[in-house]
DNA sequence: ATGCTTGTTGGACGATCGTACAACAACGCG
DNA sequence: CGCGTTGTTGTACGATCGTCCAACAAGCAT
């Protein structure tokens, strides 16, 4: 008894290549969220996105260049969000400096399992020049923006550069513990701090 | 023709076992600065150590454990380097505030090589509950310390606590930088940056 | 000197890793 | 409808991983 003459259901689709590596990056995204750097291997990401390991290779020259391509597209829907909240405080600078810092610190973005993505990511940066090259790229990118901020709040242009550092590392070494230890203390008390060191930035 | 009556040179030495256990820990470091939290293996840790394989497991209960005990002493040389150099500042309290962040920045402490271990620690941080309770007791007591120097210079009791979490977060963040791409500003300009908002902590 | 304790060795083991590649099939095009 | 392109599969391969353990030997106690 043969199954009746069924319309032949695609063991598989293709499916544009972008989208397709948009699909592997996202699986790479939630399996460093959920097993960490060590556990994003090319076979665990292949379950994670449902196709063949083997299609990783097909586009990606390895694991390392899959994480560096997830850690560009996180950490552009991280400036996404960002700027989303800046966009939505209005036209007042100070107001949208101070978006940007709360939104910095939300739980979408101050989330210990994003994290896991950045570690794997720095984790490269040492040995691969080509990786460290994309660190500076995107990291003097989110530190223009910082700047463009900061410059609409009438920081005076040759203490722009300096002061966004600042800000950016104040910004990120909270970010860091608030997703290392997430206990020890919270999201408002990291604004508090943040907002209170523009204060004396602009004053 | 035997060999001659040779003092039977010892295949190998026993030791202390606190000593191979530090000898053990201090191999695991210099090869998270060479290779990377990835090439940090049992196997390499032991060349490094110019022991057996099998003895790491002799001595820790895993490669994570390794990597722990290796963090823990790693952080306390960094945290004695500092202490040094505050000791050395003599007894003005913002003397001692400023060497401590000056300390922080100097090429023994801002070094890529030393994130290496700091990466290879958080990588397990997200999935390793012990782990994690051991980095919320190491950053306590690194904030302790920052808490008792901002006291000597006057900050009030009620607000040590989070200019204490504000101060650590900008020396890390200004660290982890110099540390990732240690072109994009010097050391001197984050100790300036650091010291500045000293500054506006104690004025 | 002799025996005992145990630090130490070195290899075996199964699992898992990244990569490569030949075969297959879905889909666009003629 | 048939053909060619190529996205996709599934597996094989060698390397390397962490762990385990029986045997060995260094050093101490007697």
């Amino acid at each position: 008894m043969k199954a009746p003459a069924a319309p032949h259901q695609p063991a598989f689709r293709r499916t544009r290549p972008d989208a397709r590596r948009l699909a592997l990056i996202e699986a790479c995204a939630r399996v460093l969220a959920r097993a960490g750097a060590a556990g994003a291997s090319v076979r665990a990401i292949a379950v994670e996105a449902g196709v063949s390991p083997g299609l990783v290779g097909h586009y990606f020259s390895g694991i390392e260049a899959l994480v560096a391509a997830t850690y560009a597209h996180v950490e552009g829907a991280v400036a996404e969000t960002l700027d989303h909240a800046v966009a939505e405080a209005g036209p007042e600078p100070r107001a949208r400096l101070d978006a940007f810092v709360t939104a910095s610190f939300a739980p979408a973005i101050a989330d210990p399992q994003l994290l896991a993505t950045w570690i794997a990511f720095w984790s490269l940066v040492a040995a691969r020049p080509a990786i460290a090259a994309q660190h500076d790229e995107q990291y003097s990118g989110s530190r223009a923006r910082l700047e463009a901020l900061l410059a609409a709040c009438g920081v005076p242009a040759e203490r722009q550069r300096r002061d966004a550092i600042a800000v950016s590392a104040l910004v990120d070494g909270l970010w860091l513990e608030l997703c290392l230890s997430p206990g020890c203390f919270s999201a408002e008390e990291a604004g508090d701090i943040a907002r209170r060191f523009l204060d004396t930035l602009i004053s």
